[in-house]
DNA sequence: AGGTAAATGAGGTGCGTACCTCAAAAATTA
DNA sequence: TAATTTTTGAGGTACGCACCTCATTTACCT
């Protein structure tokens, strides 16, 4: 039989009331008493049963994802997979919320995450761009023992702060070799495109692409990058302006989620079986072009596994755990059209 | 605050008892309880608490991994992912063995199987081939409520079994849509490498393979595939041979998890880094060439997700729930120098 | 109608842990 | 040494549910 208190108060000679105070650090206990203890807990072998703690706590989870207003299709993945994930653990005495903002302003951000509650929120997924007041907000947080998750949005190197998503250098790396190795040794020249170039995550697969053309794909050079601003009229004007400058475009990098306005902007100057793009994310639309071969690669980050991750952290916070970081990494996927 | 049972009886107009009997299953209740409990279940939103289930029940899991007995690094992977799944389940009451033996003899496999006692084991994952023996034994465990999951070997579309594992064929077809892009339409031969033709993963990855050359790219040919039967001089002769007959060999595709053997041969007939090479699992060896150029991409299915998918759903059906079988899908993973 | 079987309710116990109170024992201080 | 503080133990209740017993009610049959 699994060991409980009660093995473990005779194993280390104390009384229950004793081993209590050591598992849940309570004061006014001997420096001796807490060795024995942990002593025993060792020989015996002892594992608290978190079931029957989350039940004497009868503690329940209440978690938070914050999201930007105003998306794109991968954002509305996003939201169904938090949303399929709600129903198998609420069994788990898990609660999941979602609160939608401009994400762009630092003060709203700020604003709603100071607003929130130890006995509403204990735990939140933040999808928003650092900024000086979102990360004074996030400590402010952590003070009232609610804890942060920097989700999907560019803070992987921040120390202190949990982290879900993919290294975005690596992921425009992982681009780059794609299309070097899809153009096979021939010259030619890289059209990237984004929606904006102030995007952190812009920034670092810019980064990483290059840095990899550069050193393994010498016959192929990259264009300075070209932004839609979400706009398919502008996309349409600058990406033709750019076809029409250079003849010799083999291929073209979508860094930013929303695939649809490039690509249609990129489908009236080149034939697109002949092109080489690779775009980010698994939307519908760009798993579609995947198929009939607009696109030839997609970068992806599974944004099911995102969001469990990002819950599984929160909870080990809550419970006072280490995350199971191997777990929690999120992986660089690369999608073609057979393994979709 | 989450309704209970107790809340749920009022709003049913029962007693607890009925509802206990309603929640369980349990017989002498008439239809109309069991709509009126129903009923309130969805009126109030009534949803069990597993901590509280499960600490009722006094109830642990117990899992057993059934592992072929000799095995390359892939298996490794596997037992140390095994390993460190287990410390973070145990405060969850999940308990993981393994168990290692010749899976190729059926008769071993199926002793084995039956000789499991109900009050030890609650669910096996079971990475063996198919034989009629193995598949009668896996009956009668379903019988005495012992649930399986085919674990990563081949019976992907056996109704009415728990499969955890990729989709060989699809793999194949990604292998081969790699080789084929990367060698951009250019003429040649693809050398096609395994340890024994005879593993139904083999069969269906060279399916998919050929499936996708033959239709995508007409200007590659595929040989036989070439038997290593995991001996070094071997594979060295069959592979010097093919290259000797084969001048124009372009590609190889190593179709077996483990690299080292056909990596080594191939070194001594081309020069690696101009030849394409695909190979299967991310284990160090494979990882070690593909960072230094000796192989172009790995196709894996990553062994940590594979160890968890399966002891969730074995869990989910220890709870009598469904598996959430999103999660469960273990995806086809391509790994560039980037992306590792 | 009486007899029988089926359905229901009331109430209890236990799962492993948290958290509380109070009294007693031990250690520390004056 | 006495007074005080700290540490310890004994014992209880609660969490939400499963599982059990027994008495009572209801429905069904002849």
């Amino acid at each position: 039989m699994r060991p409980t208190t009660k093995d473990l108060a005779k194993a280390a000679g104390v009384s229950l009331a004793t081993v209590d105070r050591v598992l849940n650090e309570r004061p006014n206990v001997s420096a001796r008493a807490v060795r024995k203890v942990q002593d025993a807990i060792k020989r015996i072998g002892f594992e608290r049963n978190l079931a029957a703690v989350n039940l004497a706590r009868n503690r329940v989870y209440r978690f938070l994802f914050v999201l930007p207003e105003r998306g794109d299709q991968y954002l509305s993945e996003l939201l169904a997979e938090i949303d399929s994930a709600r129903a198998p653990l609420k069994s788990e005495l898990v609660e999941v919320g979602v609160v939608r903002l401009d994400v762009e302003d630092p003060h709203a951000v700020a604003n709603l995450l100071s607003s929130l509650q130890t006995d509403e929120v204990n735990g939140v997924a933040l999808m928003a761009p650092e900024s000086p007041q979102t990360r004074d907000a996030v400590l402010r947080l952590n003070e009232r023992d609610i804890s942060v998750v920097h989700f999907l949005s560019g803070q992987a190197n921040l120390e202190h702060h949990d982290f879900v998503g993919i290294d975005n250098i690596a992921a425009g790396a992982t681009a780059g070799r794609l299309i070097g190795r899809f153009n096979a040794g021939r010259g030619g020249t890289i059209a990237i495109i984004t929606e904006t170039i102030h995007a952190q995550d812009s920034l670092k697969r810019r980064l990483g692409f290059d840095r990899v053309i550069h050193q393994n794909f010498p016959t192929l050079s990259c264009l300075p990058t070209l932004e839609t601003h979400g706009d398919p009229a502008r996309a349409e004007r600058i990406i033709k302006q750019t076809f029409a400058n250079h003849r010799d475009i083999v291929a073209a990098y979508i860094m930013s989620p929303e695939g649809r306005v490039p690509l249609e902007a990129l489908s009236h100057c080149a034939d697109l079986t002949d092109l080489i793009v690779v775009a980010h994310e698994r939307t519908p639309f760009n798993e579609e072009a995947l198929r009939d071969e607009r696109l030839d690669a997609i970068i992806a980050q599974n944004p099911g596994h995102a969001v469990r991750s990002a819950l599984r952290i929160l909870r080990a916070r809550r419970d006072r755990r280490q995350p199971f970081a191997a777990q929690e990494k999120i992986r660089i996927e690369i999608l073609l059209a057979d393994n979709l």
